[in-house]
DNA sequence: AAGAATTCTTGACAGTGTAAAGAATTAGCA
DNA sequence: TGCTAATTCTTTACACTGTCAAGAATTCTT
């Protein structure tokens, strides 16, 4: 657990560990939401020690930052590719694997000239439990 | 121009008129941008119009919402599918046509029981000015 | 144990978007 | 044309998300 962040070169205190459990025990979860998480866990925890956490983990490529429109930014710790789907009603957001195989869907009709790196696909729709 | 509005059941005031066009002839523009535009054309809008006549258009289909991660919302005036191709550095978006046909992104690998109506792609890379 | 770097807290702030209430305008219709 | 009802617009207030800055506290390294 706290190799992770060791190895992401960063130091292992019980806040951030306890934020990349958070993310890992309910992903697509919004800043607040990993805070409520932590103060349950360790007492207290200033928002901006949850930012500042966040942000450092995904710079370092351990945690991926989403952000589904209609809603605050939401983080994950699965960081390969995949793409989300999304409901509609209830904002429940879930992993869904690539459709046509590995980072297909990097190539598009035309590039117009952009160094493309990256293709963020979001299925929106009606979850199960909605309909 | 105005028949557009009328079609979609809603009133022909100057000010939709005006924030219509200025999505016509800035896509991709944020609300903010907007207002700009109406301003420099009637010379004042409320903040709030615009945001009611942007909510009531993409309510009524004849324009569309998108929100980029890091960006506030953005509208455009195309509704017919396409996707969008975002620059990571001067946050640049321009449209960019369904790559493999028709409403292809639809089918996901598994739908997981979801009721999926639409796909949204955005491309990220970086465009030519600033490459 | 000491110095350097990172992390954390606190307080302030900007930007985006919504809510509510009343005034103004527009459309529909007699 | 004039009346009524519905829509649109303004104003004010507010919630939320996220960032900035400065100093205190903690952690890592040696």
């Amino acid at each position: 657990m706290s190799e992770v962040l060791r190895s992401a070169g960063m130091q292992v205190t019980a806040q951030r560990v306890a934020v990349y459990r958070a993310v890992q025990d309910s992903p697509h979860a919004i800043a607040d939401e990993i805070a409520q998480a932590v103060r349950s866990e360790l007492g207290t925890i200033s928002r901006q020690a949850v930012y500042d956490a966040l942000r450092a983990m995904c710079e370092q490529g351990i945690l991926r930052r989403i952000q589904p429109a209609g809603s605050a930014a939401r983080y994950e710790h699965r960081v390969d590719n995949h793409h989300h789907l999304a409901c509609r009603l209830c904002d429940n957001v879930i992993d869904i694997d690539c459709a046509v195989g590995r980072a297909p869907c990097l190539t598009a009709a035309d590039d117009h000239g952009y160094q493309i790196d990256e293709a963020e696909v979001i299925y929106w729709g009606i979850c199960p439990d909605c309909q």
